[in-house]
RNA sequence: GGCCCCAUCGUCUAGUGGUUAGGACACCUCGCUUUCAAUGAGGUAACACGGGUUCGAUUCCCGUUGGGGCUACCA
């Protein structure tokens, strides 16, 4: 049997990380063992539902490498296009049909009913239940109404959706991949609904119709959904199906261990790409939280990881998405990337966006500027045998936004000493001698005779340079920007100190 | 409230019925460095608690506590 797994998005903006997370184990897994990998959209929810969700959710995916053996894809172009054979479309909002005839099997065979509560009733329901502490749910108002009445109400327009009938007793246990055997009682589950009023299914009944319909054969979803398993379980039932395996990830979590969400920080795949992190940091980043090969190697490729993937060593505590150990893997891939590749990398990430630079400032660069700055970072890292973080550096190219300048290194006094009488200083060294060795000179002779110490001069006048806390050393900076520029950006920050 | 899941340094985790409980990130100290970062060498730091089972539990079982998820005509 041909082990099939898929990864099924909402497409409600972009890819969150820890889609990612999901698509990613999804993968590894299919690929482990000479699987599927299949991609399906998930876009029953009309009000949440963006144009160019699918879009979005395509190119990180493509980014990151993980591409979708069959489903919903991208061409050549990035045109998005199907490939594989369901009985119907990779995209939910293009199955009503197939949704609505297996609704109507469930009815026909007394497995669902029609429920004709208005909202209204049910938020009172609902309210009453939580005002006296009682398990909230529905409470089968509609379920006993005569089936062929409820047809005929049904057919006559009266407003209504579908629910499934959840049995009264009994129990429901599974053996989940990564948690083992799960138990829940029948009775507390709701008669979830299952076709909506807008003619489009929720998501437990076309995620069941269509893991099936994709022969799915594991499940690899959040935790999130480890409590609706028993209604999913309940409707392969009815319809007679084998149910696939499951395998319910571990949530990935706030600094202050919630789900992981956009309040509290950036989100998007999208945001961590035009933060100029690479992809090999950000899947082996995102692979180990939550799972791990054993053992004290951290560094794994997709290739590693996905020949080391198991259920077994899935963790099952959620994993707080921690940025720092995020800049140490990126680092850790900075070093060991070699210089042509790095160039070629950083030119994909400026070209890629045209916005890019927008958080952080505007200006122009060229291409010789960008090979510069990056071989001037290298050579600095042979000099003295340390190693870059290129891509991070390309940010010294743009003019930076002045109200964006951290000088909390300096006091003030300081800096309106130092920085003008450095800039006059630089003033003065012609465009021809404009280079880090004259201009290192040049400085290091002024600090000595000015009795400042070095780092109260360098510092700001990194900073100045660069716009930013961390950069290269501010001789190489200014050597890229040349003069004019430089002297521009001094006199900038003069202004915003 | 109900149901379900979870529990090793601050964080990500390895690990075992008997270990000096290992690594990484972060942090601290020192060194290197004409500046920050980076880098080198060290260091602080964890088995949530209470009962069992056992010669012996961090490890197995139960409970408590704590955290999280779900509890929609959202996924």
């Amino acid at each position: 049997m041909t082990i099939r797994t898929r990864f099924a998005p909402s497409p409600t903006g972009y890819l969150h990380v820890g889609g990612l997370r999901t698509a990613l184990y999804a993968y590894c897994f299919a690929k482990k063992n000479e699987g599927k990998f299949v991609l399906r959209i998930e876009d029953t929810d009309r009000e949440r539902f963006v144009a160019d969700g699918t879009q979005n959710i395509l190119k990180s995916l493509y980014w990151a490498g993980l591409i979708p053996d069959e489903g919903v894809m991208f061409d050549n172009e990035e045109n998005i296009i199907q490939k594989g054979d369901c009985g119907g479309s990779y995209i939910q909002s293009e199955r009503s049909d197939i949704y609505r005839e297996h609704a109507d099997r469930l009815i026909e065979q007394g497995h669902a009913y029609h429920c004709f509560c208005a909202p209204e009733r049910l938020d009172e329901l609902r309210q009453f239940q939580q005002l006296n502490k009682l398990p909230t749910g529905y409470d089968g108002h509609c379920r006993e109404i005569n089936p062929i009445e409820a047809q005929k109400r049904a057919s006559d327009g009266e407003k209504h959706v579908i629910r499934m009938k959840m049995p009264k007793e009994g129990e429901t246990v599974f053996n989940d991949e990564i948690r083992g055997e799960v138990r829940f009682k029948n009775e507390l589950i709701d008669d979830q609904v299952i076709m909506k009023s807008d003619g489009f299914p929720t998501y437990h009944l076309a995620v069941v119709v269509d893991d099936h319909l994709m022969k799915i054969t594991h499940i690899i979803r959040g935790e999130e959904w480890l409590s609706s398993v028993p209604k999913h379980l309940q409707l392969y039932k009815y319809f007679g199906w084998e149910s696939p395996k499951m395998a319910h990830l571990p949530l990935l979590l706030n600094a202050d261990k919630s789900k992981l969400s956009k309040r509290q920080g950036d989100v998007a795949v999208e945001d961590y790409v035009k933060k100029g992190y690479l992809k090999e940091a950000i899947i082996n980043f995102i692979a180990f939280l939550g799972w791990n090969p054993g053992g004290e190697r951290e560094i794994y490729s997709l290739d590693e990881i996905i020949n080391e993937f198991n259920f077994d060593k899935v963790g099952k505590s959620g994993a707080i998405f921690n940025l720092q150990k995020l800049d140490w893997f990126n680092r850790e891939y900075l070093k060991k990337m070699d210089l042509a590749e790095l160039v070629q990398r950083a030119k994909e990430f400026l070209l890629a966006d045209p916005e890019i630079f927008s958080a952080i400032g505007e200006g122009q660069y060229e291409d010789k500027d960008l090979a510069r700055v990056i071989a001037l970072e290298r050579e600095r890292v042979t000099t003295f045998s340390e190693l870059p973080e290129a891509l991070k550096f390309v940010f010294v190219l743009p003019k930076y936004k002045s109200d964006l300048l951290i000088w909390k290194k300096s006091s003030v006094d300081e800096l309106q000493n130092i920085l003008p009488g450095l800039k006059d200083l630089l003033s003065t060294i012609s465009v021809q001698s404009w280079d880090r060795t004259i201009l290192e000179r040049t400085v290091g002779d002024w600090v000595k005779e000015k009795g400042y110490s070095v780092g109260s001069v360098l510092w700001p006048m990194r900073v100045a340079l660069s716009g930013q806390e961390n950069s290269p050393g501010p001789f190489e900076i200014a050597e890229v920007l040349g003069k004019e520029e430089s002297l521009n950006r001094i006199d900038l920050a003069i202004s915003n100190i």
